[in-house]
DNA sequence: GCAAAAATATAGTCTAGACTAACTTAAATT
DNA sequence: AATTTAAGTTAGTCTAGACTATATTTTTGC
């Protein structure tokens, strides 16, 4: 029998955004609540809520009325995960003199979209690069031209 | 006054999904027909009668009932772009040994997130792998190790 | 040229995920 | 401790974009 490989559940890309924001809040300040993932993902406090709520029911939260937000197992996974998407394309595309500020929506779109193969190709060919400066300063030169 | 650069407009992701399947169809068969977008998509047809006509009254296409669809010159260029952006990622990624095929879905999700200064550093960095068939080795190696 | 089949269109429904406005609970200030 | 302010919740609405079922139109085969 072949090796079956089970697909890691991903919750919708707006259900990543949340648990991506969730995680980073939970590591920077200790805890998440409804007011600071609405600023960062430029939405408002209701909408916050309601997704909380049904991520709850769908075991990616746990969420107690005027208390905070946890992650599950389940969407602590998750969330590292587009976690460390995000960090290897902004490391990626660093080294092509590209900050993460100027592409951070760039990088919040991609990383929705990163099959392991993808991920695996991006971290070889940074690890590669970064002992190759005269082959990235060619392709920088190509880019100015294009740009 | 610095240059001001005007955003070329985009439509929605599902906006582009459909421009770029029309330009396809009308590049391979002449024509494009609501039934092959649906097919190829992979959604109903009345959902393509629908967004046609939304699509059309936003002047991305132009549409006659029980007639085809054809593109507007601004519906055109965003779906040669979207093209543009699909093939150089295939290119891209057909350098890692990833074929089309097995990573089509990713494609298809990270052409819509590419502003210009990153599909300029895919572009050029393509090129330069290119002419590094060693590099590219010791990439894949990595690779296979990380999968 | 007419009947059967294929393509297209319409009407109505559903869900995700956003919004505003109004209300409730918790936290902070005096 | 009472009041004010901040945070969170509820209720109801909206839009994009899908769906099914039904009707219409076009095309095809005889």
């Amino acid at each position: 029998m072949p090796k079956t490989v089970t697909p890691a559940p991903r919750g919708t890309r707006a259900q990543e955004d949340y648990l991506e924001q969730i995680l980073t809040l939970i590591e920077d300040k200790g805890y998440a609540r409804v007011v600071d993932i609405a600023h960062n993902l430029g939405i408002a406090q209701a909408s916050v809520t309601g997704m909380i709520q049904r991520m709850d029911t769908e075991g990616l939260v746990a969420y107690e009325k005027y208390r905070g937000v946890v992650l599950t197992p389940a969407g602590e996974r998750i969330a590292r995960e587009i976690v460390r998407r995000h960090e290897s394309l902004a490391e990626f595309f660093a080294l092509f003199g590209l900050d993460e500020k100027s592409i951070y929506d760039d990088i919040e779109g991609i990383e929705h979209h990163m099959s392991q193969p993808i991920l695996a190709a991006i971290q070889a060919l940074t690890g590669e690069l970064e002992r190759q400066p005269a082959l990235l300063e060619r392709v920088k030169k190509k880019m100015a031209g294009s740009g």
